[in-house]
RNA sequence: GUCCCCGUAGCUCAGUUGGAUAGAGCAUCUGCCUUCUAAGCAGAGGGUCGCGUGUUCGAAUCACGCCGGGGACACCA
């Protein structure tokens, strides 16, 4: 319904304002110098030409409302509200003259400065509900498809180790986020990018190892660079009680057995990494092997790519990526001077490999240590001949845990930090996924830890679960729904509030994937859910009038489809009793 | 030192990319269960949007300068 609305009123807008430009006489249109630019007629049709309708935040403003007039004052050099109400004297004929529109808009306002306002005609909201009712789960979603092939690049946690919390919210934001392009048109990969070869990963194979002769009796020096974990120790006690590997252990000689912990651990932690996002609700699509990349030969194309244009040069017997040339502050190497490459060089292969297999978006959340990355990484986009649009990093901000009122120390040190199983298990999956996506995802998150464990009012997790569980309960006690209602039985302002929030489910969640971030859906949910509370209070749905009992269970039926649809895509269950 | 992010109610934060009277939740106070779940609802108080200057019809939002907080500045990954 939003979609269809807002796509009927942008075309007939646009009509509008077209016809009005060419009536505006050309004298009328002066140019001052200094900004020429922006007084021209073209900066007026290229503002009637991406217009943009807006769902206003009081209902007094109207259902849509549309901000062009006050944009195209500067251009034009009029009034914004002489402007408005000249579009509004030409738009309300065509309103009237056009079947759909005349059915759906009750009415079009000049208000404020110079606003146009359009309010929803009854049997619009009407037809919004049997949407719901006849989209179901794919309500919220928009009907054009083929806005390309996004990749979501998220998590790509070293496998030597269980994931933080910082993953933990790179993983509710990157999972969420997917959903919400999925459902707006884009066809989204989930990725992983496992960075399963490197010195990391030789420490961690050297670990376990120094770790297995430890646990064999012999003295060792654990240097203070290695993994110092726990689960370090559990690996090598495995191997230790396992008389097979045990025996093939023994007969190999330093660099062999240097392999086969390595190898070892990546696999054994790396099926920890995937039990832990799986209990987290993420699953991912595709995990990219850099171990692979590297096999397959790809750095040394990309690379011989940059070199054939000329981007790369040797200096000071280490090979350089110029990539000054793109914005960056200072070159890079790419190759050591030991010839080994740095990270910069497999990323670049990684990213063409992206480009290559048909990505047009390529999403990545990176922890905010990696800020400094970014212009480095948009130049190697750049250097490939794409547009540095097409790379979106979203900085994912650390998450600060607090316990009744007091920080929960963090320290990385010794190995220590807190991790998602123990966030999860403390306070629950729907919470957890729930608070991670409350705060904007490039802000700090103070975390609370015993709030998120209330099942009380002040839990917001519990606020929206509430409302689901509250119609599934009334839906419960309802006798037998007819499957048709006479909606016109919806007079009063809680319900019309209703179907205005769920008017704007669509809306929201078009901000959500043009912001990239799913914070404004918390928001939202808190708000249906509210209205849908208030609803609750003031007016019974199983009355004794039954054609208004039919309808209003028609309507939060609708309501129930939105929060259920709203949860889904952060990942929170939707609970029918509580 | 250079660059980036942040500064909004007592606390934690929104604010639809420059729009309408700056909003939620928590905390505080006052009411509301004979009715489909009170994990709820209604109401009250609480603001120099860090400070200043500028840009324009219009600024929490943009520019510049301060003040305060955080972070990044590797031939590490």
């Amino acid at each position: 319904m939003f979609e269809k609305v807002e796509k009927k009123l942008k075309s007939l807008l646009r009509e509008t304002i077209e016809s009005y430009l060419q009536d505006v006489p050309a004298a009328e249109i002066p140019r001052p110098e200094s900004q020429a630019h922006k007084a021209s007629p073209t900066a007026a049709i290229d503002l009637a030409a991406d217009l943009s309708l807006d769902i206003p935040k009081e209902k007094e403003f109207g259902d849509l409302s549309c901000t062009v007039a006050l944009k195209l004052s500067r251009p034009l050099r009029r009034s914004p509200q002489a402007i408005a109400q000249a579009l509004v004297d030409r738009l309300r004929p065509a309103l009237t003259g056009d079947p759909d529109a005349s059915g759906w808009i009750r009415a079009v306002e000049v208000k404020g400065p110079g606003f146009i306002n359009f309010f929803l005609a009854d049997p619009a909201l009407r037809d919004l509900l049997r949407d719901v009712a006849a989209e179901g789960r794919e309500f919220g979603h928009c009907a054009e498809k083929g806005r390309g092939k996004a990749l979501i690049e998220f998590v790509s946690a070293n496998p030597t180790g269980p994931l933080s919390v910082a993953h933990a919210r790179q993983a509710a934001v990157g999972d969420s986020l997917a959903n919400i392009l999925a459902g707006r048109g884009y066809e989204v990969v989930r990725e992983y990018y496992l960075n399963d070869e490197g010195n990391q990963i030789r420490i961690l194979g050297r670990s376990i190892l120094l770790r297995y002769e430890e646990l064999q009796g012999q003295a060792v020096d654990f240097p203070p660079d290695h993994y110092q974990g726990q689960y370090i120790v559990d690996l090598a006690r495995e191997l230790l009680e396992d008389q097979v590997r045990r025996g093939k252990i023994e007969k190999l000689d330093l660099p062999q057995k240097e392999d086969f912990f390595m190898e070892f651990g990546v696999e054994r932690i790396l099926a920890v990494i995937r039990q832990e996002l799986e209990d987290f609700g993420v699953r991912f699509d595709s995990w990219f092997s850099q171990k692979a990349l590297t096999k397959a030969g790809k750095i040394e194309k990309a690379l011989d790519f940059l070199k054939e244009k000329e981007f790369l040069y040797e200096a000071e017997s280490a090979l350089w990526f110029r990539s000054t040339a793109f914005g960056d502050d200072k070159d890079r190497v790419v190759r050591k001077s030991d010839g080994s490459y740095t990270y910069l060089a497999p990323d670049i292969a990684y990213h063409q490999d992206k480009f290559r297999r048909g990505f047009g978006l390529l999403i990545n959340l990176w922890g905010p240590d990696h800020h400094g990355y970014i212009p480095r990484m948009k130049a190697a986009v750049r250097a490939m001949g794409q547009d540095a649009e097409a790379l979106q990093v979203i900085i994912v901000q650390l998450a600060t845990l607090f316990r009744q009122g007091e920080p929960v120390p963090m320290s990385t040190r010794k190995g220590q930090y807190v991790t998602l199983r123990e966030v999860l298990s403390e306070v629950g999956l729907d919470a957890a996924r729930y608070f991670f996506l409350m705060r904007k995802t490039d802000s700090h998150l103070d975390f609370d830890l015993e709030l998120a464990k209330q099942q009380t009012p002040e839990n917001p997790v519990y606020y929206v679960q509430y409302a689901h569980a509250r119609i599934a309960g009334i839906l419960a006690h309802a006798p037998q729904q007819a499957a048709s209602a006479d909606l016109t039985r919806l007079i009063e302002e809680e319900e019309r509030d209703l179907m205005r929030a769920i008017f704007s489910f669509p809306y929201v969640l078009e901000i959500c994937s043009r912001q990239l971030d799913p914070n404004n859906l918390t928001t939202y949910l808190q708000a249906l859910a509210a209205a849908f509370h208030r609803f609750y209070d003031r007016h019974k749905v199983l009355t004794q009038d039954e054609t208004l009992a039919q309808a209003r269970l028609f309507l939060i039926r609708a309501v129930m489809t939105v929060l259920a649809n709203g949860l889904r895509i952060m990942g929170v269950s939707a609970p029918d009793r509580m």
